[in-house]
Formats: structure tokens, sequence, C-alpha cells
RNA sequence: CGGGGUGUAGCGCAGCUCGGUAGCGCGCCGCGUUCGGGACGCGGAGGUCGUGGGUUCAAAUCCCGCCACCCCGACCA
């Protein structure tokens, strides 16, 4: 991408209605832009981002055999009356709209409903089960408050995935399962080494659910983990009876701020039974599916990540999430340095390797202070003295050190990660 | 939803106490000089002062209502 014809700029100034830093570093840069409180939208490079989050969960969710599908937003009051959450004092976080013959329907926030229904006609026989059905789509919930920028939107992308098994030992195990390609998006991510999976309240179902915490100043959960084991509690569970089920030591536990970055629970058959969807099994019995659904906030992971990976000169995005690997910063305008950088940019490009080619006319000053900015991983500059050399220019975004390499070099070091 | 704060040019702000019809920086446009860590000079464009009402000869400024945004709290199946 050429920045010269991006429409999207950075500004030098810190946006004065936000005081969540992933959100001023993110309008700062030029990724999203705020439509109103909690709703904001994904500009060229933002969407990147976003994409590039969303498809290390797709990946992770497919290993698991995860079908994707899209649900519908507007939602049907009755399958939710059925399962008894259409009214606001049971859900009050609806938000609610109305057919122009004055029918009212959902826009949606959670989908165990329509799923479920969706699935009924299709499941009959315990042969046609598991299934494990996700989605990466645009939740709406009527928030009293958003706050902390794309941490608590009132509109946000979140990945849900829901299982159905035929017994709770098979739910088990996919439980597990998915419990361990979660902390595979974690590691992906770069935060699998403050994320920790959590007990926390499990609702009617089960005791607990399992929550993915990640360190964080800006969480609004209070955890305690255990870092031996890699686990943690939430406080709303924190009792003796707790911790002497889990064998946990109060004074091992270390109390810390978190973001919870993805939940995990079982629903037992309470969705598929409201909605009459049961299977036939062995005996030819009819018998209850048990559900569990997973889920993971794709934008709240942005906006934690931009929080997480940022210094005081901007974003400092890892490899994986980034919109591109390579910032390429051409300064000069004179035939061999145009040359030279216009053929990087074809070279990096033709190896997959995502570039982003600031050919704008402005001085080396600037197109560094974008390039930090931005958070663009690595940078190459190219100048009348690179031409001349016939070689280029590298910086890692989280090194000070610059390195002069041939083409070949500077290919293996950006190849390394892909 | 309770408490506190803020709304003035695309962005960041001053002006409001003490009413007289709007200014600064950045950005943007033009010309010139510059050109490896956010250059400089000269010229220029751009504003229903959140919104509705009231007071007044006169309102960005005073009074009342509303809306939006931020923060703290409560809430988050």
């Amino acid at each position: 991408m050429r920045l010269s014809q991006l429409f999207t700029k950075t500004s030098k100034t810190v946006p004065a209605d936000e005081s969540a830093r992933n959100a001023q570093l993110l309008i700062q840069a030029g990724y999203i832009s705020k439509e109103m409180a909690g709703v904001y939208s994904y500009l060229p490079l933002g969407k990147r981002v976003l994409d590039n989050i969303a498809q290390i969960v797709r990946e992770e969710m497919n290993d698991i055999g995860g079908q994707e599908v899209q649900l519908s937003v507007l939602q049907n009051p009755e399958i939710w009356q059925k399962s008894g959450r259409w009214d606001d004092k049971v859900v009050d976080n609806w938000f609610k709209t109305k057919l122009k013959n004055g029918t009212e329907l959902g826009i949606g926030l959670t989908h165990e409903e329509p799923l479920t229904q969706a699935l009924g006609t299709n499941i009959n026989s315990y042969k046609e089960l598991p299934v494990y059905i996700y989605q990466i789509q645009t939740k709406f919930r009527n928030e009293l408050r958003s706050k902390s920028g794309l941490l608590r939107g009132r509109e946000f992308l979140m990945k849900d995935l829901y299982s159905y098994s035929k017994s709770q030992a098979d739910h088990r195990k996919f439980y597990e399962k998915a419990a361990d390609a979660y902390i595979k998006v974690y590691k992906r991510l770069g935060i699998g080494d403050i994320t920790y999976r959590t007990y926390a309240s499990g609702g009617i179902f089960s005791k607990f659910s399992d929550e993915f915490q990640t360190i964080s100043d800006v969480g609004e959960d209070t955890i305690y983990v255990h870092e031996a084991r890699r686990i943690a509690v939430n406080k709303e569970v924190l009792t003796d009876d707790v911790l002497n089920e889990l064998k946990l030591n109060r004074n091992e536990l270390a109390e810390k701020k978190a973001v919870e970055v993805g939940n995990i629970f079982s629903l037992g058959s309470k969705y598929a039974d409201s909605l009459d969807v049961y299977f036939t099994d062995e005996k030819g019995q009819q018998q209850s599916v048990i559900m569990g659904s997973y889920g993971i906030g794709i934008s709240r992971l942005m906006g934690l990540l931009a929080e997480h990976f940022a210094d005081d000169k901007g974003l400092v995005w890892p490899v994986n999430v980034a919109p591109a690997k390579v910032y390429i910063a051409r300064l000069g305008d004179d035939s061999a340095t145009v040359k030279q950088a216009d053929k990087l940019y074809d070279d990096l490009t033709n190896s997959s390797i995502e570039v982003i080619y600031d050919d704008r006319d402005l001085r080396a000053g600037n197109k560094f202070a974008d390039a930090d900015l931005l958070g663009i991983p690595y940078r190459v500059v190219i100048s009348t003295t690179t031409a001349n050399d016939n070689n280029f220019e590298y910086k890692s975004r989280s090194s000070e050190e610059t390195h002069r390499m041939t083409f070949e070099e500077l290919l293996k070091l950006l190849g390394r990660d892909n």
C-alpha cells in the first residue's frame, strides 16, 4: 500500500474525547474513527488488524472442528420468548427495534437461540453429533455506559462458537479442547505469557465457567493469579471453599487487574430443550443435547493489543496482527532513490510480504514519526546513500539499532516469521 | 441510572469572571527556500461558538431546558 494513496492520516494531537490509551492511539494513527460513545468504525489499517486477529481465531476454531456460519443480526422474538430471554427484566441490554407494522425485533447480542433453532431441523440422531459451529460477527449490547475505547463497546466484533454434544463426557472433552485452542490464540497474538485461564462464576449449569483474562491495568476484572500453575481465580468467586476445591493456597495468589479476552461455559441442555431440539440415541430414546458456548472478543482484543503493545511514540504491533510487516520510508525523490524504493516495494509485495510504502513528499522526521506511530514492526529506509551503495537500512520498531544489508539479507530477515 | 466535568474552524485549545458579533497552534491551498527524527518565510481558504428558548439596544459570554462526549460509581445473563 502506497501511503500517498491511503485516505487516512495521522494526527499530532491526541483526541480530546478519549481517555483510553487504545482509542487515543488507534484514532491518532488513523486505524479507527469514533462514531459515538462505544461505537467505532474500522478504517483501512484498522480493518487489516481486525481481520488478522479474526483470521488467527478462525484458524484455531477450524482446527478443532468448527464450522463457520453467519447468523442473522435481526432476531425473531418468538424463539427468545421460548428460552425466557426476551424480557428486558431478564436481559437488560437488548437493542430492540420494530418492523413498519409494529412487530418487535431484537438486534443480536448473542446467538444460542437462533443457532439452536436452525440446528433443530438438521439434528435428529446421535450419529449427527457432536457439531461445533461458530461465527465472527458484530454483536450489539445496550450497555448503560461504554468505556475504555475498544475494550467495552455497544457494537463489537465477536467470535462465538457453540458446541452440541450427545453426552456430558463428550461435552467436557470438547470443552477442554476449546480451552487449549484459546490458549493457542493468545499465544499467537503475543499475549500468551500474560493471559490466564481463570475460574469464574458458571451460572446455573456448572459451578464454574472459564474466563481467559489478560493482565492489564485497564482491566475491569480483579483476578488472583497462581503463576506456577498458570491459572487464576476471579475475585467474584474467590471463597475459602473454592480455594480448597481448587487446591489453591491464598498466599500463593497475586491480585491483578485483568481484561476478559475470552469466556467459555457449559450450558447444559437448557436452550436445546426450550427450543425442542432433541436427538435419538443408540437405544432409540429421545435425549437432550448438551451445549456449550465459547466467546472471544475480536475487537476487544484489538483494543487490548493496542493498549499493551505501545510506547511513547505510538503502537508496536506484534508481527502476526500488524497491518503490514514493513514500512518503507523513502527519503528524497531523485530517480535513483525512487527506483530503488519502487523496486523494493514490488519485490517484497511479490514475496507476499505486506508493505506500507511511504512515497509521500515529506521530510524524514515526518516519515519516521509516522512509522513509529503506526507501529509497523520493521522499517526500511531508502535514500541516495542506500541507492548508491545498493543496500538497505533496516530497523525494528522495538529497537533503536539500524543495520545496513543487502536485499537477500533483508528478505531473509523479513521472511523469517512468515 | 446517580455524581462530577466538557462542548468555540478538520484536530488541539484560548476568549466567558466583567455582554459590543471570534482568535492561536497544528493541519489544508499557493509561491519560494529547505530536505536523515514532526523545517522556515510570505500570501490564502475555512467557524449556524452543541442545540432550543429567554434576558438585553446588543449574547460565544448572563438565565432555563435539551442533546452529545469524557471520568467515577452502579450494571455487564
